[in-house]
RNA sequence: CGCGGGGUGGAGCAGUUGGCAGCUCGUUGGGCUCAUAACCCAAAGGUCGUAAGUUCGAGUCUUACCCCCGCAA
């Protein structure tokens, strides 16, 4: 089949190789323009446009879709039977989808109607989801609204990371995209609509990687932090200075009790503690702090202008304290 | 010329106005304990990123370079 692709992260690249792999005619590739990235502000080229480079493939990189007449002009010149969008980042406008006979195709990394949007795996991890999937579909002018095509679900892992699952999704993502067009080819590919029942995945604000301490349980404040990895980092602040999360754990505070007994003489202080208040540290037991109900230990953490480290390493080289207080 | 932080024993850090290179952990050896990510004793391990400069004397001040990291997109 001949096919233009779309798309720009690491996660649209997996699918860019597998389609290529799997025998398929890839006449072009579009993805956003170079845009300075990284330290010293570097223009560097998205890891689709690296692979297109590598493979010999014709790169396209419009500012804008829209009214962008010498970009329409092109594909119609290439005359593809589809086009695949995996995490392009730009809504395409009517003119554009009606170009492949076979259609636009997209592949969603949720079980649409679930997480339409641009950040679904993210969304799916905040929210302690269960399971997750992808879906392929046929596009059209809304935001993830199109058709159905495929699914497949799989299950999030109890302490599994965004990062972790974006890459499981796209290896998924893109096999589900080389069967869905093998579908499509042979006719058989079924077209199944959202209905009305959806729910929204937005993009990510920055504020919400900030930790509340007074509002969230231990278990919202993990799913915050896996939730995170790697994109932001969850973060709260430590005598002034910005520490962010990286890996934490939820203890109950029967737990906790358990492993600390001399807290339980305690115990009717514990009521009375502010969130957020460190409730013991040190470099062999880790760091635990008091979060809304529950307890959180602090597994990886990254001081300002440091790197990651485990929490041991951390507690060595920074003297926090069992009281302080964690805003 | 986007902004900022940093390179000190294996790891994480401290090192004050230039004046004997330190802390915690780990490692090795020994001891102790019913027992622990426990405790006690001892030891090993550093050309303080590289090069030049200022100085009686530089981890510390100046200059250049290399490398690492954070923010930002």
């Amino acid at each position: 089949m001949n096919i233009v692709f779309m798309g720009t992260p690491d996660f649209a690249e997996k699918s860019l190789k597998a389609i290529y792999e799997a025998g398929h005619n890839v006449q072009a590739v579009v993805t956003n323009p170079d845009r300075p990235q990284g330290r010293g502000l570097k223009l560097m080229a998205s890891p689709v446009k690296q692979f297109a480079i590598e493979n010999d493939i014709k790169v396209l990189q419009p500012e804008k879709i829209r009214k962008n007449e010498e970009f329409l002009a092109e594909i119609k010149e290439l005359n593809p039977d589809a086009i695949c969008v995996v995490a392009y980042g730009k809504i395409l406008p009517k003119t554009l989808l009606e170009i492949p006979k076979y259609g636009c195709i997209n592949v969603h990394g949720s079980l649409l109607p679930k997480y339409r949007g641009a950040a679904p795996i993210q969304w799916a991890v905040l929210n302690g989801d269960k399971t997750t999937g992808i879906t392929t579909m046929y596009m059209n002018e809304g935001m993830d609204t199109g058709d159905m095509i495929l699914k497949q679900e799989i299950e999030i892992g109890e302490n599994e990371t965004t990062g972790e699952l974006w890459e499981r999704l796209a290896e998924i993502g893109s096999k589900l995209l080389v069967e869905t067009l093998k579908k499509i080819e042979k006719g058989d590919a079924p077209r199944i609509p959202q209905g009305e029942n959806f729910s929204l995945a937005p993009m990510l604000e920055k504020e919400m990687a900030k930790i509340n301490w007074q509002e969230k349980t231990g278990r919202e404040i993990k799913n915050l932090v896996r939730g995170l990895n790697p994109i932001m980092g969850a973060y709260t602040y430590w005598n002034g200075k910005k520490i962010k999360f990286w890996k934490v754990d939820v203890i109950s505070k029967e737990d906790f009790m358990t492993i600390f007994d001399e807290f339980t003489e305690y115990e009717y202080k514990f009521k009375n503690i502010e969130p957020g208040t460190i409730l013991y540290v040190d470099d062999k037991k880790g760091l635990y702090i008091k979060a809304k109900e529950d307890i959180i230990s602090v597994q990886e953490i990254q001081g300002e202008n440091a790197k990651k480290m485990s929490i041991l390493e951390f507690i060595r080289g920074n003297k926090m304290q069992a009281g302080e207080i964690l805003e």
